[in-house]
DNA sequence: GCAAAAGTGTTCCCCATACACCCATGT
DNA sequence: ACATGGGTGTATGGGGAACACTTTTGC
């Protein structure tokens, strides 16, 4: 049996890929190939199989192109203007997956032409994309200020500079690096190493890395990483 | 000119519509009178047209529904699980609204059977409906902490202790009113009328209105509305 | 020995909380 | 006059922000 008279749309799924590389914030994109929009730049994306849902589908799509598991990914919004794609109507559902650069590096996936644009300078995109990644962007910056989501990006393990980096280039701010260490580690989320990485000065700074169980017990916390920031609007 | 080889899937837009009556939160269902599910209630929904957006399409069903239009909507999650629906493959893009109940009162559409359920005490429904309820619950107490959109529930014309009874029966907590009073005047989003309401004492309580030009601007604006709380998970 | 980044403590101030009494009015 | 809910001020403490010098080590 089946609801009659009404219409099947064709569901896509898209997913917005962000790194951090040390320095900028990125995001991952393929070239299309084909048209329309040949030549113009695309968020990875696929459409809805019959026999999975939609998170299913993302992760699919996210390991086609990454060869990644185990990825920070959460649902962002549904685009769905009627006139959306040209080719036929479609609605979208935007993911948002928050990976570690170093770790895509290992295996990415190159038949897909795909390359990390630092969010500062993105290319053309097809459809509504860049609209996706504007929105993306927005609620990244809502959620990095009270959730410690941005760990996400990390690798396994980093350093303070490091991360004090990350917050500072996504909040476009200086952040003061005494208050910004007594405030990350007052979380106890975070466990000293005794390695150093001295690949950014001469003294070094300590490895730590994340306790996982500790982060994903109190991930939903409301924390206050970012010190008098006009937190940007969001739909949420 | 269609993308071939893809499975077009029916999508069904489900309102959540939440109401507060001065003592509980209240969720307005609808009683399926067909199979299947037939007795359960039901979030009131519908399905997605060739040539609406899915906002066009949640606007154009609670409005069936209520009679009412310029209400507080938004986005919440899309649930596509497989097997949600067993007539058919259906994914449905939930959409939270939060309405006056006395606004709508007056334009009740009786035809759909609707009836007001307080959130303690929700009927079985039908599909994955008590999920999205549950959701939109968890939802509403993270943002409601952080911005003002509870005002959303409210009549024109409110005391300050109704507004503080929403908060306290939202988060199931007593507020100190010199601090709540405090807190919220200092927003600034409230104007004080000359009159009272004395429906509920003696004294009467001053009303005030929202300033709505405040409140769209400073929507987006983290404020801190309830002190100590465990802000509950959300998937944001 | 010097340049360049890492690491570390203290003071102050503001804001959030705790707390209790008077006010207005209908009965 | 009294009961009921409405309205108001203050004192205290904790946490966030501002702020500068020492340490390490590769060159």
């Amino acid at each position: 049996m089946k609801y009659s008279n009404q219409t099947r749309i064709l569901v896509a799924v898209d997913c917005i890929i962000f790194g951090f590389d040390g320095t900028d914030y990125k995001l991952l994109l393929i070239q299309r190939g084909f048209a329309p929009e040949k030549e113009k730049w695309s968020l990875m994306g696929g459409f809805l199989a019959p026999d999975e849902s939609l998170d299913e589908a993302a992760i699919r799509i996210l390991n086609q192109l990454t060869g990644l598991h185990d990825v920070y990914m959460e649902q962002m919004q549904v685009f769905s203007k009627p006139d959306r794609d040209p080719v036929e109507r479609t609605i979208a559902v935007a993911y948002v997956a928050l990976i570690d650069i170093q770790k895509y590096m290992q295996q990415l996936n190159d038949s897909f032409h795909a390359k990390w644009f630092t969010i500062q300078n993105l290319p053309k995109m097809i459809f509504d994309h860049e609209e996706m990644v504007e929105m993306a962007k927005t609620r990244l910056r809502y959620k990095a200020a009270m959730h410690p989501i941005l760990f996400e990006l990390l690798p396994d393990k980093f350093t303070l500079p490091h991360l004090q980096a990350m917050y500072e280039s996504l909040y476009d701010t200086k952040i003061d690096k005494r208050n910004f260490t007594r405030k990350v580690l007052s979380t106890n989320l975070l466990i000293k190493e005794d390695e150093k990485d001295k690949t950014n000065s001469k003294k070094g700074a300590f490895f730590y890395r994340l306790d996982k169980d500790k982060y994903e017990e109190e991930f939903q916390n409301v924390q206050n990483f970012i010190p008098r920031i006009e937190i940007p609007s969001s739909s949420e």
